[in-house]
DNA sequence: GCCAACGTTGGC
DNA sequence: GCCAACGTTGGC
């Protein structure tokens, strides 16, 4: 089972929506290595939340991957902004997966994640990481969920 | 609100 | 294929 991450800007979507929600398609990511990314997931693979342009940024809670491969429906709208002209049901360029809530924690803060881990560790400490879907490394994983209190 | 980092677009 | 211009991300 594989560890990743995934931000989101609570203002967009929290990790208190995924609570309420138990689930939810995570559409509308449009960068090719996030999405290649979301297409190396498998189901019961386990993703810290990340809340981004919050105050302050950091770790909230734990989601699970509940479905894999799935079309990313938003290409195909061009009501939403994720609207993909180049993209047809025929040949999708868009691909996700649907995330499961299984907890929140404690906020774990982008500081202390800088503190605790080098970006050689953490993709998500590098210096200018823009990714917002990235994967974890597996020896990583049990200090962040100490951390968490998990 | 600023701005560094970086991905994408499009002219050539 | 190069690269300047532009748009977005996201911490501060």
């Amino acid at each position: 089972m594989a560890h990743w991450l995934v931000k989101s800007e609570p203002t967009d979507y929290s990790i208190e929506d995924l609570a309420r929600d138990r689930l939810q398609l995570w559409d509308g990511v449009r960068n090719y290595q996030a999405r290649n990314y979301l297409q190396a997931m498998a189901k019961g693979d386990r993703v810290f939340f990340y809340h981004s342009n919050a105050k302050p940024p950091g770790l909230v809670g734990l989601a699970s991957v509940a479905q894999t491969q799935i079309v990313d429906p938003t290409q195909f709208d061009p009501q939403s902004k994720y609207y993909d002209p180049k993209a047809t049901p025929e040949r999708p360029r868009w691909y996700t997966v649907e995330l499961a809530f299984e907890r929140q924690f404690p906020l774990i803060p982008l500081d202390s994640l800088k503190a605790q881990f080098s970006p050689e560790e953490l993709l998500l400490v590098r210096r200018g990481n823009r990714l917002s879907v990235m994967p974890i490394e597996e020896a990583i994983a049990p200090r962040l969920l100490a951390l968490a209190g998990c």
